[in-house]
Formats: C-alpha cells, structure tokens, sequence
DNA sequence: AACGCATATATAAAATACTTATATATATTT
DNA sequence: AAATATATATAAGTATTTTATATATGCGTT
C-alpha cells in the first residue's frame, strides 16, 4: 500500500538473507515468505524477483535444481559457496545500513547536534 | 564508499527529518549534518539533494529565505504547516520500514519461519 | 461446468531516484 | 599561489523497481 520506494537495494540482501537461513527455496516461496515476515508490509513482485535470481544464478551466487511438482516446474535456488560470502557482506552493509539509520530516527538528535557546535 | 543504492527513498525522510528537528537549514549544512550524524556514512549529494529540496518548496512543503552571509548567497529552508504533517508521515513510514527490515534481519528467523509451518 | 483464486515462472516497458559530471563563485588556510 | 571549504545548481547517465502482460495447472465453490 504505502509507496515502497524504500525498497530499492535492499531486496538483493532480504532475497541472500532468506537463502542463508533456508538452505534452498523457490522464487514463489522466496515472495511468500518475504509477505509473510514483513506482515505483509513488503510485497515483493515477480517482476523484481526474477531478474535479481537471475543475475545471482548469472554471478555465480546461486545455483539451480528444477522439480516437476504437482505437475507444474518448480526451480529451487541455493547458494554456492561464493554465494555464501556475497550474502554476508549484503547482509552486513544492510545492518549497517539500518543502524545508521535508526542514528538518524533518533527522536531529537537535533538538539546533541546543537550542542556539538 | 560502499554502493549506496539502499538510500533510495530514505534521503527525503532524513531531509524532513532534520528540518524538523532544526527549524531552519540550508542546503549545504543539511549535507554536512548528514554526513556527520552518520559518521560519515551518508554521504548526500548534492546533486541528490537539491532537487529533493526543489521539489519540498513545489509542493508547498517547505519555504525559503534567502540570505547574504559573508558575500555568499544562502538559501534557508524551513517546513511549512503542510510539510511538518508530511515530515511526520514520510518520517513514520521510514520508521516502519526500518523495524521491518530488522524483523527480517534478524538472525535465524528461518527458525521460526519453519516452525510456524 | 464455470468461475475465481492460489500456485508457478518469465519478460518488457515505464517510472523513479540517485550518481556522476559539470558549472559558477567567494573565503580561508597552507 | 594553490588547495580546500563554502554555497547553489542542472543535465546526462545508470540502476532498480513497478506495472503490465503472457502462459499454465490445481483446487474449491456455487
């Protein structure tokens, strides 16, 4: 609902995060999941989806097993090892990223820049 | 340094962040208070910035004073009763975003993610 | 039986927001 | 004299996401 332009870069790391912790998953449960999580507050989209899966599987950071389940084609995704390493280093700089954030949320930060001066 | 796509979105909420902490600033100062509160880790540009801040006084959201100081013009932008209400919303929003992206952080949620299936 | 909804992957066009580069000009420090 | 800090501004380029569209099966309901 609201206007997600917050999202831009950090769903690379959100996609290397939920890998990390899954050992494998699916594109359609990767968007679930994130919904699900979020308490439906990040909608991630097919259309953002893909491509970065397939420029992780490009990098070398994932690769791919397909599945016939139900009859339909499922392809599930895991890190390689050098996946594993790209996923910490996006996961840190989005920790860090967050705690410099919430520097800046602080209520009234205004008034120890103030007093800085 | 580190590839800052993730400030997308977030710099016009730390903007109207600072000014409502600060009653009055001018552009160059928003960028050094930006740069300092986060250690150095924002930098604001100014080619982000003052479109950003252009774009604030279009919409009525903030107003602006110019001043002569030291042979230099100056420009001071201070919120409007509009902009303090959309300082507030973008300010919560961001707010949100950052406590979801910790939820979503937060080390071995896959746990319960398998858990709670 | 038909309809809608959930499941499942995929791509292209459009919108958006930022980075990089460039321009101009004065004051201060080394 | 040169470099750095102060001060605002815009345009071109890039990157990432949203929106729209395509295809196809399974399941539940009326």
């Amino acid at each position: 609902m609201a206007s997600n332009d917050l999202l831009k870069g950090t769903l690379k790391p959100i996609i290397l995060k939920l890998l990390t912790e899954n050992k494998r998953m699916y594109g359609y449960e990767i968007t679930q999941s994130v919904k699900e999580l979020s308490k439906g507050k990040i909608e991630l989209t097919f259309g953002a989806l893909y491509p970065i899966l397939h420029k992780l599987e490009q990098d070398g950071a994932v690769i791919t097993e397909s599945e016939i389940i139900n009859n339909r084609n499922r392809i599930y995704y895991s890190l390689t090892e050098t996946g594993k390493n790209t996923a910490k280093e996006k996961i840190a700089e989005l920790e860090e990223f967050v705690n410099t954030l919430r520097i800046l949320l602080k209520p009234n930060y205004g008034l120890e820049y103030v007093l800085a001066r």
